[in-house]
DNA sequence: ATAAATAAGTTTACAATATAAACCAAATTA
DNA sequence: TAATTTGGTTTATATTGTAAACTTATTTAT
């Protein structure tokens, strides 16, 4: 009847990230701070979240003098993020 | 950009909750229960509090002699849902 | 008649999760 | 060289979710 929703996915922010990812491909922590609008500390743990299941991968580089966070989806984590919009479609069409 | 996600929607058992009362329009406790395979405590914990949001209605009647707990979605749940639905869109649609 | 089992929930205690405040280090600016 | 900004991480707290334990009434079995 109802699949289950990947716990990971599901959940505000870092659906966000994710939905971010998929479109952008690669985005900057600053970039993601800005576009969803959450704290930097929040935004660190739920990236760490994410790349601990191994759905995103993190570079950690410099822009100049500056450390530059890379974020970019793994492909898991596209799988995933497809699999959760399956799961979703049995919670959200009329039956 | 993405738009807030109604907290008390985005959670699994009562978003299959809601689902279920979209379609069935009205369902009895056991039913909800078998079809979301949720323990009879967290049903009724989240039954509790889609009923506090007005989300559903709860009727208490008798089917014979045993009780028999009806739920409903109130048209403000209905509104919630839908746009519960399309605030999803933001995060789901490739940009 | 009464004991055991089932039905239909509710309460509550605990575990998991989310979030922001506090913190840290390096670089820039005054 | 002191203050501010940038780019985060750690951690303490608040919120939420969940199942176990409990309650009350009803069948069913003995």
């Amino acid at each position: 009847m109802f699949q289950p929703l990947d716990p990971l996915l599901h959940s505000e922010l870092r659906l966000a990230i994710m939905s971010l990812l998929i479109s952008a491909d690669e985005a900057e922590f600053p970039y993601i701070k800005e576009q969803t609008g959450a704290t930097a500390g929040n935004l660190s743990v739920q990236i760490d979240k994410l790349t601990t299941a191994g759905y995103i991968e993190v570079e950690k580089t410099f822009k100049g003098r500056r450390p530059c966070t890379l974020c970019r989806l793994t492909p898991q984590g596209r799988q995933a993020f497809e699999q959760y919009v399956e799961a979703l479609r049995s919670y959200l069409e009329v039956k």
